[in-house]
DNA sequence: CGTTTTCTGGACTTGCCGGTCCATTTTTCG
DNA sequence: CGAAAAATGGACCGGCAAGTCCAGAAAACG
């Protein structure tokens, strides 16, 4: 199926637009005809790009949305070669939850389990891989300068890492503060950081 | 509303086979008829125990399960006096949820926030509030004994180690593995065991 | 033992929302 | 310019599941 510029754009504002309403209204209170008066849209249309309906086109926000976890933490994300880049991510990730406030584009994938469940599935542990991939990087990195202990299994830290910033953000999406989040991220620093000295308040950004 | 034991015994009958349904099935698979057939009661009952529908039913699993879920990990949370207890603890955690599997409670709750949206998240809030608290207190016992680190922030800590647990929990109920969970309980005890040893392998339970 | 309250059964209503269909307009391209 | 393909509009259908209602069975209680 070929796709003029015209439809592409469409398919892109669907996409979109599908991605703001979940934010809003969670995965359960959107509804297609939402994301039709958001978009400017149709039904024809929405079923014309996403053939398979609803699970469908919640797929491809899915995606949308674990594309842009990532990007979101670029550059610091994929360069974290020295303290200075690890803090700069510490904080921008944090900035980026606490302006979002309350959603985790994970959970959009991860709320469809049983229905699009394979798929879905498929996006979320792609994702949730990526991520920890980066992290153990740079943890390895700091290894190979000596500035941390070369005994830690950088995968298993960055899996401890993963678990508690996507533990933070489901704490966060539930009671609205940032604390679990921010206790999870510094105490697993200070981990990597080693038993020197713990960031007391928080520094430069 | 006086309650009859009968009419106690049905209504806790319906919570039990409602908080199972929801765990096969997920909150959005749970329909009120899955419920009724699973309980054998008709759906009079339903809305003569729960008046307010079914978010009021929702709500009554989501308390169900937060007691639970703290139940579950007695006695050992209540009591980590000691190096010993927090290994079993995090043995019998491990256990229930690679049980378990594809569900968590807290989810139960969470899921519904925009329905029954502050009765629901109070309940959450009041769970991870309880489940931090008694780590806090096992924290602080493990500094009273200079079994760790004294200077260590308890609060902190433990809201780091509830976060790493969620996120381990939320990452196996979309992976099925556990190795997250397992990550975020070692490397968060191993801060708090200090920089002496890691826990290679999983000594006794 | 009879009345009152609680409990139970299940038919019925209602509204929502995903999905289908076809007619119409707009774009592409030789 | 004209046919084919793509894009769009919106009416319509159908089913599912929440919630309502009333009638009848079973307890409670004086």
């Amino acid at each position: 199926m070929p796709l003029t510029p015209k439809g592409a754009a469409t398919r892109q504002r669907i996409v979109e637009g599908a991605a703001e309403q979940i934010r809003e209204h969670g995965v359960f209170g959107a509804r297609l005809e939402d994301v039709m008066a958001r978009t400017a849209t149709s039904k024809s249309q929405l079923f014309h790009y996403f053939p398979g309906g609803k699970d469908d086109l919640l797929l491809a926000v899915a995606r949308y949305e674990a594309d842009r976890v990532i990007e979101d933490q670029q550059p610091e994300l994929g360069a974290l070669t020295s303290w200075g880049a690890w803090w700069q991510w510490r904080d921008k990730l944090l900035a980026r939850y606490r302006a979002q406030g309350a959603n985790c584009p994970l959970h959009t994938a991860l709320a469809q389990l049983g229905r699009a469940t394979d798929a879905a599935r498929t996006v979320t542990c792609e994702l949730l891989a990526q991520w920890q991939r980066q992290l153990a990087a740079g943890i390895r990195h700091l290894q190979a300068d000596g500035a941390t202990d070369p005994r830690l299994d950088a995968d298993r830290e960055a899996a401890a890492l993963v678990a508690g910033i996507q533990g933070g953000v489901l704490i966060l999406m539930a009671t609205g503060t940032t604390t679990h989040l921010e206790a999870a991220l510094d105490s697993g620093l200070a981990r990597l950081r080693g038993p020197a000295a713990d960031r007391a308040g928080l520094a430069g950004s």
